[in-house]
RNA sequence: GGAGGGUUCGCCUAGUGGCCGAUGGCGCCGGUCUUGAAAACCGGUAUGGGGAGACUCAUCGUGGGUUCGAAUCCCACACCCUCCGCCA
């Protein structure tokens, strides 16, 4: 949610982040009709409830003959407030909806327009020369690392599942994640896959992206598609306190995302998959700090990056791409041989205020005032990275060669070999 | 799944219809005293909305109801705890 002072002060810069995005502006007129009928409505409501409660104050130490008429008014008084009170209340709805339809305001230096409009910031380390390089499936079957078939046979299309070495450079690279993020003071953390109603909808992923997100009918719950759901809710309704700088954790959970609509796209392999393990990174900061902890949050995607040495670029994300959270997102692409072009492997957004407007995330400011403390996530590891490093390390003789980093995580393996 | 107990301001707690936004203790902050600290004493100590402001409204788990008036009475729900059963 936006901030509705800020909407006031100057409805243009919400405007023109709207045209940014491709969204459109009346959505910003209607939030600031809805904002001030509110007002007049509580308005109305107020005055008449305390003249209410002033006139009931009244009633015990009136005369038996003034306490008649006094009570022939309040009687008239309560059904006034009632109605004042439901008027309000209508109010509120409509201003929660308005409210809700506006996404974040765009960063300055966001480029305009959508999926292919982002700019390309640097690329990342040599691209390998492979003759006819194997995609990672059938890599990841030589090396009985990867099994689509009994996936789909157990559980369905995108299911799939990972055995042998494949499990262990999962594991491993997962494990090397946390142990850098534990090295720069992230807290680590393993957080629940299913959450509650509230806490889906406070991150924003009930919105547009609904249809993405599996619910449990029964016990109403969602799974999470990224623990990023689960640790932006675990503060809610707090007020941290950030005197020591930005809380930071590193959460490990199981993602699973519905890909309702994508049917027929990427439907090869392990790149778009019903379920998957990721370590997220998750930052409360001050907003002020924001930006900086966005790049902070970029640096250590590289390093990771750097560690399973594998070719890449960053994007700045194009307003009309981002999430309805997101006021600014950067994505790192890997390289990916069989494909010949660069594929998404994280993703880091700076969110500012807006997803801690809707959960109630607070921090006292220098004058001890709670205020609201901007969110930021960030990939540091996800199963989908273990294409490109299978197809970028792949050897003519179907090895896979393991990145000095990972060794240590896949039990000093330097190579993977093909199972016979 | 069954039975019982609970949910009040960071924590503990008082409060059974108006004097309650709410008692007391702990904690925390400031002050006095002290060479310094502790102790003692004094004062302060929720959040959100509206208003230029004096101020005002909302919030005692949540939602409804009764009443001129609800933390307090009634109904429903949620969550937590204990015990029994079941499962792992």
């Amino acid at each position: 949610m936006i901030d509705l002072r800020l909407l006031r002060e100057d409805p243009e810069l919400i405007r023109a982040s709207q045209r940014l995005r491709g969204e459109p502006t009346e959505l910003v007129d209607d939030l600031l009709r809805a904002d001030e009928e509110r007002r007049a409505a509580t308005q109305r409501f107020e005055a008449l409830r305390a003249e209410q409660r002033s006139l009931s104050k009244l009633v015990p130490k009136a005369s038996p003959d003034e306490r008649a008429s006094l009570l022939a008014r309040t009687k008239e008084l309560a059904a006034e407030v009632k109605a004042a009170e439901a008027a309000t209340g209508t109010a509120d709805d409509a201003l929660r909806q308005a409210h809700l339809a506006v996404p974040n305001v765009v960063q300055d230096g966001v480029p305009a327009g959508g999926e292919d409009d982002f700019i390309v910031l640097r690329e990342v380390g040599d691209r390998p020369a492979i003759d006819n390089p194997k995609d990672h499936l059938e890599i990841g079957e030589a090396l009985k690392a990867i099994d689509t078939e009994r996936g789909a046979k157990v559980s369905g299309s995108r299911f799939y599942f990972l055995t042998g070495v494949g499990a262990l450079l999962q594991l491993g690279m997962l494990q090397m994640a946390i142990a850098q993020a534990v090295e720069y003071g992230l807290v680590p953390s393993i957080t629940p896959s299913l959450v509650k109603p509230e806490s889906m909808e406070g991150t924003g992923f009930l919105g547009a992206h609904a249809s993405e997100v599996y619910r449990l009918e029964a016990d109403d719950l969602y799974l999470v598609g990224t623990s990023e759901v689960a640790l932006a809710a675990y503060h809610s309704n707090e007020i941290l306190n950030l005197t020591g700088g930005a809380a930071r954790y590193a959460g490990w959970s199981s993602c699973y995302r519905r890909e309702a609509g994508s049917y027929g796209k990427d439907v090869r392999g392990i790149l778009r998959v019903h379920q998957f393990d990721k370590v997220e990174m998750f930052s409360f900061c001050r907003p002020e700090e924001a930006a900086d902890e966005h790049l902070r949050l970029l640096a250590m995607q590289e390093e990771m990056l750097a560690k399973v040495e594998i070719p890449y670029r960053v994007i700045d994300v194009a307003a009309g791409d981002l999430g309805s959270s997101a006021a600014r997102k950067f994505d790192c692409e890997a390289w990916v041989p069989s494909q010949g072009r660069y594929r998404e492997v994280t993703s880091t957004s700076n969110c500012t205020t807006f997803q801690a407007r809707r959960l109630n995330i607070r921090y006292r400011d220098a004058d001890g005032k709670p205020q609201t403390v901007a969110t930021l996530n960030g990939t540091l590891a996800t199963t989908r990275w273990l294409i490109p490093i299978l197809e970028n390390h792949q050897q003519p003789d179907g090895s896979v060669r393991v990145p000095k980093a990972l060794q240590p995580y896949v039990g000093g393996r330097d190579i993977l070999e093909p199972v016979r």
